[in-house]
DNA sequence: CAAACATATAAATGTATGTTTATATGTTAT
DNA sequence: ATAACATATAAACATACATTTATATGTTTG
């Protein structure tokens, strides 16, 4: 079999089958992805998926807060503050620490501010070029 | 009122209250977030939240695919195929090209990687931080 | 110890969402 | 037009999840 024009020809139990032609065009280097990773991955992202949770983290991102303190910036109740910071301590994305009566969150990792930092700007971007047509 | 050590008072109701000291100890500098954005980030992060999701969206991220590329390549069912297309479509995180009785996917923003990256290396780190203790 | 505060947890509920099964729509070739 | 293929859509279902209300746990102060 040739190789010159590279063809898809998928197996089918009956009859015929159509042909789709196969090209591709690279983008740049990225790391190989494995099973596990898309697990990772797709949890770490479900983390970012609740608009609550995500003010909550961004909340804590510029240092140590107080559930209290979450609470009254961020105007939620305090039940839904903790469940949030518990889904969020369960994906690792904040540190803890107790002082007294008190309990500090705070983000674990910066380079999440990164992904948000790409998501809005991409986000902006495809609604922008969305408007162009 | 003094400034020089700075400590937020919270208001409550009825009787006392306690004091909690006011750190903080910035990061870089990232882009300012509005309530709009948290929209924007949440429902973007929503798309990468599931895992076939986020392995279809991959798939078509190193050129166009046809449905039927992506699901003998994944495994998954066509209609479980084309309904994740579908919502990878309204958060515009896919381009579509038909050809034919084909349907091309691909998709429309690379630096969706750049986030798919992000989020391994972090969370590889975080696991294995925690594996330390 | 009792009262007041900070936070967590549990129960209950409505809604969103992933998946399957089945069917419809649309396209190409005979 | 009919058959075969490609894809989309609809219905049905189970499960996950965000939120509220209510209560428990734990900590400090008087």
């Amino acid at each position: 079999m040739e190789m010159a024009n590279r063809s898809e020809n998928v197996k089918r139990h009956d009859g015929e089958m159509r042909t789709e032609p196969v090209l591709s065009e690279p983008h740049e280097d990225h790391i190989p992805l494995l099973d596990e990773h898309f697990q990772m991955v797709s949890f770490l992202a479900k983390s970012l998926s609740d608009e609550n949770r995500l003010r909550i983290l961004l909340c804590v991102s510029s240092g140590k807060k107080s559930v209290g303190g979450i609470v009254e910036t961020l105007g939620l109740s305090q039940p839904l503050v903790s469940h949030h910071l518990k889904e969020l301590k369960r994906s690792l994305l904040v540190r803890i620490e107790r002082s007294g009566p008190f309990i500090y969150y705070e983000l674990s990792d910066p380079r999440i501010l990164d992904v948000v930092d790409i998501l809005t700007t991409v986000a902006t971007d495809l609604i922008s070029a969305r408007k162009t047509f």
